[in-house]
Parts: structure tokens; sequence; C-alpha cells
DNA sequence: GTCTATAGGACGATAGAC
DNA sequence: GTCTATCGTCCTATAGAC
């Protein structure tokens, strides 16, 4: 995962993955069928694991700590994981039609969490979005971009940066 | 642009782009000193153009203005040049040191452009943000965002998701 | 389950004719 | 400024020994 985000898929070799965990080249064909195999596993497992977390957070009563918890903990998973959150978004095209769709779908189920709690906010009167569909792309790529720019050495913690970001998202959706 | 957006910059051959533009390969040296080259300058132009188009658009008076202009422009840039704009941000990581530089100065350039207006105003009393550096990556992430989910032939046109966003945005900085 | 060796092909870049 | 031809290298994947 780590040499596929810094270098593009294409551009490791099996020679090279081989050697990053001391074996010979063929000696990974024991373990994937071939490389565009061990790309879909790598990203099926991280979509699994996010999917996975987020189920085995306890929910809370209301929309409006439900869209907390959802910040909070999209923020903490994603930083913990920025080679797998920048492969899961950029490889996609590497990905065969077969493995594209499955790998979709799976996001898909990912952001029809956020869109149920903000289409429960929006009847409670809670929340005014414009479309909720569109507020959840909006919210998740705001999140997703703490990546781009977090640095675990930097001067804040990823807690504080949930607890920032929160209250952005909070004012963008506020009724 | 269109080739490395789909494929990758390593997964695209010299002969492909020869190909589709209708020379062989040894042709294409006669236009760029090799292939990193190329995706420098492919980046580099898309960078200045988006200052350049950006530096043309009349400055209105009030913060609150200037971030609505912003968030429009920035989306109707964007939504124009799909290619370029997942180019430009994917590949960073396959330019060599000292291009990553140059075009790392001209993305900065551009991001100084909305934090100072948001600085401005925070400092007016219209705005109320944690931290103006991590909102600006905030709403920059929110509307390059748009560029996943957009479709030319979708019920919205561009404009209309700029009136969006704005209103996602407004509320996101509100004082 | 690892190794060595290799098949069979694509790669970036260059040389030299025209 | 384009072509053909090619150099030297690297690629994925497999075969077969151990």
């Amino acid at each position: 995962m780590r040499l596929f985000a810094q270098r593009g898929y294409a551009a490791v070799s099996m020679r090279l993955i081989a050697s990053e965990v001391g074996v010979q080249a063929g000696a990974l064909y024991n373990y994937t069928p071939d490389k565009q195999g061990l790309l879909f596993s790598l990203m099926q497992s991280h979509m699994e694991d996010l999917l996975s977390a987020r189920a085995a957070r306890v929910t809370p009563d209301s929309p409006l700590a439900q869209l907390e918890d959802f910040t909070r903990f999209h923020i903490a998973f994603h930083l913990q994981r920025p080679d797998a959150v920048f492969v899961s978004y950029m490889e996609l095209r590497s990905l065969d039609a077969q493995n594209f769709a499955a790998i979709e779908t799976l996001r898909r189920r990912y952001e029809d969490e956020l869109e149920q709690i903000l289409q429960r906010g929006v009847q409670a009167g809670l929340f005014t979005v414009p479309d909720t569909k569109i507020a959840t792309m909006a919210v998740i790529a705001m999140l997703t971009g703490v990546n781009t720019w977090y640095r675990t050495d930097g001067r804040l913690s990823a807690a504080e940066v949930g607890t920032i970001y929160w209250n952005m998202v909070r004012k963008a959706v506020a009724a």
C-alpha cells in the first residue's frame, strides 16, 4: 500500500514489492494471482475495515450527535491510514471493470450512511441542505481533504482537527 | 492530459501518446525533452491558466462578495478542466523534486488568495473560522470535490452547482 | 513456499536517413 | 520535423528444482 501510494500502481514493479518484503518476485505469486489482484485485495480490505469500524460505533440519538460522530470518526479513521486513503481514491482507474464495480459498491455504502444522517436531520428541521446527496459529497470531500495537509508532527492532534472540522460541518448544514 | 488522467503517468507510454496525436514516438522528442518534461509542462500550464484566470476577475469590495466570487470561480474553472485538475493533484508524486517544488509554489499562490479573503473577513467580523489556513484547505477540498461527482449531462448546470456550494461555504465560515 | 532462470514483450530515448 | 530501426533496460508471469 505504501509503494502504491508513493509511486502509483503502474510504477511499482512486482520486483520492488518483493524486495521490500524480502523475497524474490516469483514468491509473491503464492499470495496473489497477479498484480491486479493484489491492488484489489488492498483496496477491498481498506473499504471493509472502514465499514466495520463505522458499524462498531454506538449510534447517538439525535441527527446532530450522529453527524458529529460521523465527522470525528471519518477524520480519525482516515488520518490513521493516509496511504490506503490515497490509493483507494487514486487507483480506482487502475482496477479492471469488475473490481472497480465491487469497490464502488462499498464506497457507496459508506456515503449512504452520511446521507441518511443528513436526511433525518433535514426531516427533523435541524439541518438545511440544498440536496442531501450533494451535501454528502461536499462534507466527505472536506473531511478527507485533511489528509492532504495534516502532519503527525504538527501542532494539532487528530482529535483537535476533528473538533475544528466538526464546527465547520455543523455550521455548513445548520438550519 | 487526457491519457495521464485516465491511466496515470507511468501507465502511459510515449508510443501511446504519439499514436493519439498521429505521429511516431520519436517525433514527440521534437516537442519535449522527455516524458517528465511533458508532464511538468502540462501541469505548469494548468496552474498558470488558473492564476491568470483568477487575476483577470474584478475584485468585489467586501470579503463576503470576494468569497462568493472565489467560490463560483473555482467551481466553474475546475469543472471545465476535469482531466487537468485530476492530473495536477494526482501526479504530483510523479514529478522530480525540482518540478514538484515549482508546481507547489504556484499552488500555494492560489491558496493564499483564498486565505487572504478569509483573513480580511475575520478581521471585519464577518467570518468566524478556527484557523484561516485550515479553513482555506477545507473550502478548497470541498469545492474541488465537485469534480468527483459532477456530470455534464446531469440535471445541474455548473452555475447552479456554484450557488449550492456558495450557500454551504457561506454558512461554514459565517460569524 | 522459496529459489533461479527465463519467456515474451513493452519501455524511454536516440541515431541517422530523408 | 518526421520516419524507421534499434539500444539497453525493465516488465509480468511462469517453469521447474529443492
